[in-house]
Parts: structure tokens; sequence; C-alpha cells
DNA sequence: AAGTGGTCTAGACCACAAC
DNA sequence: TTGTGGTCTAGACCACTTG
């Protein structure tokens, strides 16, 4: 584990442990730096990493703050999948409804960089939240990064097993999103309506090297999914 | 303008002028730290913010690559207001429905962290991207911050004016989503029909001192409305 | 004026990838 | 083995906030 992790991590468990809220106001970085004995770009580099994630914000010439939101039972976007561990905190489970090797869509193998003619696990999930549909998952995995899956992996996680299992590193994802009209098949299998609302979002992640491996279509069921997300101007 | 930003803008630049494509590789560190003449430490402080901006990403002992999107027409969730300036690819135009002074709501002058006999903007607005309707939106903004506003000013870009206007720097954000039917009155804004799909977005805008400003209830037109978002596991 | 975070440097050393 | 990005340091100097 990396020093600026390693702290990043501490500093955030001080957070939790303290009950600490919203503009509460950490110690100063001198002091920081001094109780990690690191030098401070290091503590500055953990700092940065929790104010990407959220957890703080800095002010020049001011101080170090807590961040917080403070709405519960919305999933992060971005944690979404593979990503942290936040849906931990809710009850997830999955039935898989087909799980089968074979050639992908012309969609999925743009997506996900490779000849039509290559093979993909193809699975298609319900997924519940605390006993309640979540969404309907349609997801292409490139077989020659993940090179083995099968009906019991898929009903758990998938991502702890490609990451954990596997040993593969995920490192970014493009997530595309639009609200639209459920069909009959995807009413069906969340339990809704013909014509309700869904949320509908296509994602195509990829490992540390840049290679898509992952082509996931997910409809949510607009009951039972709300999301948010943390943003910074740091951005430019 | 600091040297990581400006450094930042011109490989991004280069990128755009050279039309680099996803997995186009770019110069490597030594090369850029001699192009531009700075320490490696403000090189990868330039691209580790273009990393987090989803435009290049950097493999250890490989090199650093182009990363690109490829789809038109879609709306960066973090570029919607304040952030970037993306939406200037678009041509969004805005019809004042109300705007005056008054006491916030409960709700209002809870997400921006006030008592309720402060006086907020209260500003009502229907959004309309390439001549359609994109959203209807009703923002309350702190009057202690966002001092004055009028028609003129919310007809155009309120954030450009609250930045370039009156000097304020927009920090972070806290974002809140999720999909549901339109009421008779949304509906009757947005040009659709009731029971029909939206996405509803609330959103609590910072300084970069950590005071809520804004505090914004959207509603979005699912027919004209499509968003992306680029996500790195960088966050642990 | 004093306190506090941000930028930038030069250089040592480490970890992963490709040949 | 070499190339290439990542971590970490010590210290100088800068920019913003607060009293």
């Amino acid at each position: 584990m990396l020093k600026y992790q390693q702290i990043a991590i501490d500093i955030e468990k001080y957070i939790e442990e303290h009950n600490l809220q919203q503009r509460d106001k950490l110690p100063v970085l001198e002091n920081l730096m001094a109780r990690f004995n690191v030098s401070k770009s290091t503590i500055t580099k953990s700092l940065d990493l929790l104010e990407k994630k959220g957890v703080v914000y800095q002010v020049r010439g001011s101080g170090i703050f807590v961040r917080r939101h403070n709405r519960e039972g919305y999933i992060s976007l971005l944690s979404n999948q593979g990503f942290k561990k936040d849906l931990e905190e809710f009850n997830v489970t999955s039935e898989v409804v087909e799980l089968k090797v074979c050639q992908p869509t012309e969609e999925a193998a743009y997506n996900l960089n490779i000849d039509q003619h290559q093979e993909v696990y193809y699975v298609k999930r319900i997924r519940y939240i605390n006993g309640q549909t979540l969404c309907l998952e349609e997801s292409y995995y490139n077989k020659s990064s993940v090179t083995y899956l099968n009906r019991e992996i898929a009903s758990e996680s998938i991502f702890h097993y490609i990451q954990e299992g596997l040993g593969l590193k995920v490192g970014f994802s493009d997530i595309y999103l639009h609200v639209d009209k459920l069909n009959e098949e995807e009413a069906a299998y969340l339990g809704l309506k013909e014509g309700d609302p869904k949320l509908f979002m296509e994602s195509i992640f990829h490992l540390t090297n840049g290679q898509p491996f992952d082509f996931s279509k997910v409809t949510y069921n607009y009951k039972h999914s709300q999301f948010f997300l943390q943003a910074n101007s740091h951005i430019l």
C-alpha cells in the first residue's frame, strides 16, 4: 500500500470515527505532515485524493474541511460498478437469466473494440436491491480478458471476481444515460408496466491499460433507484 | 495562469488539432518535460488533470494515451453547469418564467444551509436546446452570495455571470437524480404528456470556500436529453 | 502580519511493460 | 535490460484568508 493511499484511508477513517460533519475543520497541513511523518507533497496527494472522492474540500488560506452529502439511499453513480464498494451498504443480489459464450452483436463489438468473430461472455441478470428489482442488465465481457465466468460467479459480484479472482485492474469507464419508456419485456422483468419510465445506462469499462473488457446495457427500475454524484470544478 | 493548467490546455489543444484518436500515444514524459521546460512533477500534474477530465489515460511502463468518447449529442453530467463550457457546443437558450427575491422554502433553506428568513433569488426557467425544450429549472440563489440578478442575466447563462460578473469562484457540487413521471404542470411546460418519463435532478453548488450558493431542481425532457460521464477508478 | 494551502523544482528511487 | 510512468522528499516561493 502506498503512503498517500494509506494516509487517505486513515484520514477518512478518522472523519468517520469522530463523526465529523460538513464544514468541520481538519488539522492543518504542517500538523498532518508531522503526524504521519511524511513530506508536504505526500499529504497533499492524499488530500487531493480525498477531495476527488468528495470527502474533503481544501480552501487556500483557510483550512481543510469535511465534505459530506446528506441523503441516504442514493447510489453513487461513480461507485456503481467496479469502483468503490458503496453498494455494500445496500443489499444487492442477482438472478442470472442467461449466461453464454457467443459472438458479440455489432454494437457490442464496436464498443469493446474487437471484431465480431471474437468471442464474448454474454450475461443477462436481474439485480435486486433490498429484495426489490433494481435493474435489468445485459453485459458483454471480452473473453480474451475475462477468460472464465459461470452462473455462480454471475450471481454474485462479477466485478469483484474480475479484480480478485482474475487479477485484472479496472481503470476507467464511459457511461451514457438517458430516460425512456419501458417496453413489454423490460416491464415484465422489473415488475412494472409497459410505458413506465426507465433510466437506461450504457457503460464501457476499460482495464488500466486502456483495453475495454465490459460493455453493459442496464435498465433501472425508476421506483427503486436514485443516484448521486459529487463534482469538482478543479477540472479547468 | 498556472504552468500546469496552461500545459494541460496546450496538450488538449494539440490532441484536437492533430485529431488524435482513442489509444493514440502522446510523447513520453521526458520529452514533454523538455518541450515545456518544466520539472517532472509539473508535467505529471498537467497529465493528472487531463486524466481526471477524461482526456488521456496513463499506463505505467507503457505510455500516455488519448482517451475520447465516441458519441455525439450527449451532455456531460459534470460539465452540466458551472464546470467546463460543454454546453457551448449545443445551442442552449432560456425563457425566464419567474424571477423574484423571496424567502426560501424550508427545503431550499436547508440545502443552502441558511435560515428561512434570509433572502434568496428564486428563478424559474425553461431551457431550450437547439430550439426544443430541454428542461424546466427552479433555482434558489443565496442572496448574500449572489447579490444581484435580473431577467436579462437569467435569460443568458447565470453561471457565466456569477463567475465573470460577480467574480465568485465555483468549487464543487452535490447532484442527486432519479426518474419519475411528469405531473400536469411539468408536462405543459415541456410540451409533453402527464405521466411521461422525466429525469429529475437536484443540485447544490458551493463556492470554493464551501458555501452553498445555488440549490436547483431540474426536470429534463426525456426526448431531448442524454448524458455521459467519464469515471476513473483511481479513487481508491 | 501571521496562518494556511498551492505551485514548482531537482533528484533519488520504485514498479510495471515491452522487447 | 531498457523504457516509461509513479512515488516521495526537502525546500523555496507564491496566493489567499483571517485577525
